[in-house]
DNA sequence: TCCATAAATCGAGATATTTCGATTTATGGA
DNA sequence: TCCATAAATCGAAATATCTCGATTTATGGA
């Protein structure tokens, strides 16, 4: 986990929102019936909720992918994008070490 | 404490480390007889460790400072900046709140 | 094979941040 | 009052980020 890079990911509200809004999918139309195993969410879904562009939103995914806040896994045409939990937590460790006295 | 500005402010690694460096007095040099009692560090000694231009580390203590991750207090030519300890742990504990799950 | 759909990548203009040196403001001392 | 010092502010150049539309790549179905 950079700090850097996650630093810079989470420097955009848009990009917190979407960390946000895949704490639940519910936030999110139904999956596909032949998605329904699957957890993630597709950037199609998310790009709706987040009213950019298709390019920004498919950027934005890669910002959060390398700063290890998600993780993408492609199914045919469709990439899913989910939270990377122990990710997400060991950067908040990582950060208040940084931050925190003793 | 705005967690948009506090974002921000932390996006930058010297200013993460002038943050690290306020946690220790002894991480500059020692305050002049006059200023003993003072808590917090003047901005020529966060220059001089920081190597950056006056002007700059002036304008990164003042995002430091909008941010709510130090305090200044103005004692003739001299402002001392120091760690504003409680609000600090607040950042964290918002973006803790905003980044976990539950 | 050809087409349609999903997502990634490219290129570019607009905007924001970084960082500097120069100037200004505030203060204290001779 | 005049000068020296500390810090803040200003203006600008260099660089980075944001965001888009257009294009490319990957995949699946007819």
């Amino acid at each position: 986990m950079d700090i850097e890079k996650a630093i810079a990911a989470l420097n955009n509200p848009i990009r917190r929102k979407i960390l946000e809004w895949l704490k639940d999918r519910s936030n999110f139309p139904p999956a596909l019936p032949e998605h329904a195993d699957l957890e993630g969410v597709c950037v199609g879904y998310i790009q709706e909720k987040a009213q950019l562009s298709q390019s920004t939103v498919s950027n934005y995914m890669g910002l959060l992918k390398q700063a290890g806040f998600v993780v993408a896994e492609r199914h045919g045409q469709w990439t899913f994008y989910r939270r990377d939990e122990d990710n997400i937590r060991s950067f908040l460790a990582a950060v208040q070490k940084e931050l925190l006295t003793q």
